[in-house]
DNA sequence: GGTAGACCTGGACGC
DNA sequence: GCGTCCAGGTCTACC
């Protein structure tokens, strides 16, 4: 089965891909050459799909092995138009970038979109998993979570969807630290999925919230393992770009960028992308650091 | 509000 | 092959 999806233009789907690592994590998975994304997702009905998406036309195709329901065709078609931003509208954040050497490419180039989960939990729990650790460790952690606790694709036993909320709950931290070799992380995790699946916290609902950025983050930051860095990310996902995610390497970059490699701390990376305000977190991310690979 | 130390893993390095 | 050191954010305890 195929479902067509428009995008608002600007759109590229290579853009949205690359726009982080998420697509080199499971269950996501990227063919280069073919510029072909794919997805393993559980469905509310239990079934379990690959959704093979193309870009084509002023939007996406996804292709499903198989028929679908009305409602399943729904929940596809709700799903991957979040994951891929496709009604997102970029173009205050153009206007003001058209001016600045360093970000005016980022309309020709179609950025803006970051490419996120399905839900915010999973989006929650890896970027948990990317704290502390470098790239190569998140995504082992990651794989291991999909591989040991998601729902096999019945077409393709070898790979699985992301674990529900529940399916994690009812796993103990000793198997997290064994199993998934997560680390101090595994109470953070556990904890999360426990409350999630009680009911305890509506994760979801921040996905339409339409409260401040400040009580979103507030709200964030009350998850155990999210700090401040974790947070501005999870903003970024939910379409707030007012903060900057600052990791080591923003300090770095900034460092090199505005002082002369002279250490810099937090306030000399807030400082210096505050005039782009509420665009400041994408202001970051779409900078051009092309000098990075020398530093 | 700011700071120090612990948390855990894997990779780099020296022997 | 083994041991040591280090990088990576967040939490807790303490001041």
């Amino acid at each position: 089965m195929r479902l067509t999806l428009s995008a608002r233009p600007p759109f590229a789907l290579r853009a949205v891909v690359q726009s982080h690592g998420w697509a080199r994590l499971a269950p996501f998975s990227f063919d280069a050459d073919h510029a072909v994304l794919t997805y393993v997702d559980l469905l509310r009905t239990g079934r379990v799909v690959e959704m093979v998406i193309n870009e084509a036309g002023d939007g996406v195709t996804i292709e499903i092995e198989g028929g679908l329901s009305e409602p399943e065709r729904s929940e596809v078609a709700a799903k991957v138009s979040w994951m891929l931003r496709l009604e997102q509208d970029f173009s205050v954040f153009y206007d003001l970038a058209k001016d600045e050497p360093k970000l005016n490419q980022v309309e020709e180039q179609a950025q803006g979109r970051l490419l996120r989960c399905p839900t915010l939990f999973e989006d929650v729990v890896k970027t948990i998993l990317t704290t502390n650790t470098t790239w190569t460790g998140t995504i082992r952690m990651v794989e291991a979570l999909v591989s040991r606790f998601g729902t096999p694709l019945h077409t393709d036993p070898e790979r699985h969807a992301f674990p529900t909320p529940g399916q994690l709950a009812t796993t103990d931290e000793d198997m997290l630290r064994s199993a998934a070799r997560l680390g101090y992380r595994a109470p953070y995790v556990l904890e999360l999925a426990r409350a999630v699946a009680s009911g305890a916290l509506d994760l979801e609902s921040l996905k339409t919230s339409e409260s401040p950025t400040q009580d979103l983050r507030k709200r964030l930051l009350a998850i155990k393992g999210v700090g401040g860095y974790a947070a501005a990310n999870l903003l970024m996902l939910l379409g707030r770009h007012d903060f900057v995610a600052i990791d080591s390497w923003a300090v770095k970059l900034v460092s090199h960028e505005w002082y002369g490699g002279a250490p810099v701390g937090r306030a000399e990376v807030e400082a210096a992308f505050e005039r782009w305000r509420q665009w400041k977190g994408l202001a970051y991310w779409f900078w051009d650091w092309s000098y990075r690979d020398q530093t």
